[in-house]
DNA sequence: AACCCGGGCGACCATCGGACGCTGGTGCC
DNA sequence: GGCACCAGCGTCCGATGGTCGCCCGGGTT
């Protein structure tokens, strides 16, 4: 279980020195100076503006950024996946997937820290991993974390986190095939359709379930799958 | 505890017969055509549309809207709220506050029957009252339900929820007093955070403890009045 | 009838969850 | 070096949670 070692390439400094960080609040000082009596309902922070976000001149059609890049932060798009089997460091310029289930504890640690900001500060706090938490991660250096990239192999470390042995099978299969990243991420999806199948078609819950998995949202597409396996099940036995 | 007699005047249809409801997909059709072996990646059911929505030709500024109201549909506004004690019916063109915690409990009902379509659809299970679920009443008639006022009062139900004694006598004392609804709103407030207090200030906790209150947002103000008394508490034992 | 108080709720806004597809990195020949 | 493949992730989009304040209903004078 306890696979953390220092098998992974890619600068992890995970939350690191809050370096290049403009404004950063922070728990600003804010409370100190209660009102009148009435006070209770005299709330300040009017502006709490939860961690550094953009907003900055958004609208101006951002078309244009891809072409030329002027500022220096052209920051190279992160190596590619290949399959590895469990423990094996991918070779050249690419990453295993250790290091991908990796990211996924990282962004786990992350909410934690956005949920403790968040309580300190008497504002929601999430239960998921949201934009907020991605946007903390960035913040804090964590650059090769982001949104559609975690989307896309939620159910990849779903399986991961609720069979161990089968994702670790599969990888090996899918190795030794030389089948690409795209095929055996779609393969995942065939196993966890199966502990749906076995849990009442219940996806959601069989992720709430898991320590690990609660935090993620269950993929529009998984979610659909158990949907039309569960129908075709039915269809069989019509009339029930 | 059964306070649900035929003591509302408001036309109490709650979730009829899928009435004037266009195209309403339901369910529709679409496996019993599994494609090749892969077919279970295949997935159809491409604008599943939960619900009909609108999202006709918004974008054309409906300023004007509100002076001619050109169509038939003009429903005049429902009559205000009066601070009324428990079982007391309101008199005149105004609505006692049982009416008003009786539409939390329609808004329950809206909730259920929309968890129970999203299930049977396989998409997405709010757990909480959305726009969807307020979306829902209105199409099934209840258009005396709308998200602004239903946020409005969700702390006076809190309050009626957790303890009903506490929130009798406040009706009973603003109601003798002469106030109004707002200031009988606002006194809403303090002995909810008081039980946040007597609860290590979870005030999301105490919510989602309640069976009646776990499907309604933690209004910002309150959140934000917790967030304040706490720190007050603790400036005063300072360096805790 | 005229006035003013107070509150219902239409409409707006920032942000969210979600997805597509362009761009360009990468290995092979 | 050139090319074809394929996947990273910038960017967009409809919808969401949340709120403000306009407009007008209603009681009073």
């Amino acid at each position: 279980r306890g696979d953390n070692g220092m098998m992974f390439p890619d600068p992890i400094v995970a939350a690191g020195p809050r370096s290049l960080n403009t404004k950063e609040p922070f728990l600003l000082e804010q409370s100190h100076a209660h009102f009148g009596t009435p006070g209770l309902l005299a709330i300040p922070e009017p502006s709490s503006d939860n961690e550094g976000r953009k907003l900055a001149k958004k609208k101006q059609k951002r078309r244009l950024s891809r072409e030329h890049r002027e500022d220096g932060d052209d920051r190279p798009r992160e190596h590619p996946f290949i399959v590895t089997e469990p423990g094996e460091l991918a070779r050249g310029k690419k990453n295993g997937l250790d290091y991908l289930f990796d990211l996924y504890e990282q962004c786990a640690k992350f909410l934690d820290v956005v949920q403790q900001i968040s309580k300190e500060r008497g504002e929601k706090c999430p239960t998921k991993v949201t934009n907020q938490v991605f946007r903390h991660a960035k913040l804090k250096g964590a650059s090769y974390i982001n949104k559609p990239k975690m989307r896309h192999y939620v159910h990849c470390f779903a399986l991961h986190c609720l069979d161990q042995e089968k994702s670790n099978s599969l990888r090996k299969a899918f190795k030794e095939r030389g089948e690409n990243v795209g095929a055996w991420r779609q393969a995942c999806y065939y196993p966890l359709v199966e502990m749906a199948r076995a849990n009442g078609w219940d996806i959601e819950g069989v992720f709430n379930r898991n320590e690990k998995l609660r935090i993620w949202y269950v993929p529009t597409k998984l979610r659909q799958l158990c949907h039309s396996e569960k129908s075709k099940d039915s269809d069989s036995c019509s009339y029930e």
